[in-house]
DNA sequence: CTCCTATAGTTAGGATCCTAATCATATGGC
DNA sequence: GCCATATGATTAGGATCCTAACTATAGGAG
């Protein structure tokens, strides 16, 4: 607190409730200033985080792509085909080619070839990528622990739970698009 | 030896508690699951959002950025120094330049020389920007509003004071690498 | 067996936003 | 007035992830 670099601007409280008012306000629409103000609010803790998380994860040589892909195949045998990893971390199979290309480069995992199927190339977790995971594991799941950490037990729950409804409201405005009755 | 790899993957649900507690578990961390799942369902929330955001913009030939800077701009009176849309933003000046450079080329704001300042050059909102803000109105806030209609009015609350507290903390953790810039 | 289509992965090129370096203008000590 | 430093904006180049097009292999219809 106290910071006070001169007007407000506490990106915390970007934007305002007032913003959200005078935006509806101006063209007379009939939507709840606090609902907009709630998705606006998402959208910049989404941007923020994001950000930090880049940060966070550059202090190990990964980036967050490079590392939830680790700890996917990790979480499944330390094997993996990259088209099971891009539906897992919800990307494209082209994304997870330079996830790839990277991580194999770095040593941290490897690429072999199918025998059962020409097409698949196999991804595995090497002995260097799986120390990496140990060495970061207790950093970062403290890291992950103390953005939450001013929320009671029973308060996550609860953001839990409205979380996962807006992440369904998402979708329906993903879907809406392209729903062919 | 692991599962064998059955397990459907519904996006909303991903990641799982299991899942969480697989990775503490595997390191012997003293950590809480459910809080790490809380900060992974945020970030994945957050990724799917930004996607989202950018299709919906994208049918109105912007970008979130370009929405954003015009939005600032149409509720600062229609002129600001590309400084100001940068803190108001959330983004570096560079970023404004290009987020101007795009918007100007459409023709949706304009750049005008400073009197009092060589180094200043005013941004101004065109009458076709605002044109285009409202054009806009009222599809944009009904698919913010919709966002968060599986919400009750009362949860909205609850869910932007948890918001906040966990914005709080991921600036806590952004501040804690240099202490005093 | 041959051909046509489907699938796995990669490559090419675009959009976004970042950091660092640069250019031009202001400002203040001497 | 002159020069060193600070500041506003831009440019250059990098990282991320996307869509679309392409290569190679698999598999079924005839």
């Amino acid at each position: 607190m106290n910071n006070n670099s001169k007007t407000i601007h506490d990106p915390n409280a970007a934007p305002t409730l007032a913003q959200s008012q005078r935006q509806i306000e101006r063209y007379d629409l009939d939507v709840d200033a606090q609902a907009i103000l709630v998705a606006a609010r998402l959208m910049a803790a989404g941007a923020k985080l994001a950000q930090a998380s880049e940060i966070h994860f550059s202090k190990f040589g990964l980036s967050t792509g490079r590392y939830r892909l680790l700890a996917d195949l990790e979480d499944h045998g330390g094997e993996e085909l990259p088209s099971q990893l891009a539906e897992h971390l919800g990307v494209t199979r082209a994304t997870v080619t330079g996830l790839i290309d990277t991580l194999a480069r770095d040593g941290l995992v490897a690429r072999r070839a199918s025998a059962e199927d020409g097409r698949q190339r196999t991804v595995v977790l090497t002995e260097s990528g799986a120390s990496k995971l140990r060495e970061m594991a207790a950093e970062h799941f403290a890291w992950l622990e103390s953005m939450v950490g001013l929320l009671a037990i029973e308060e996550r729950s609860v953001f839990l739970e409205l979380l996962g409804r807006i992440t369904q409201g998402i979708s329906g405005l993903a879907n809406e698009r392209d729903k062919q009755s």
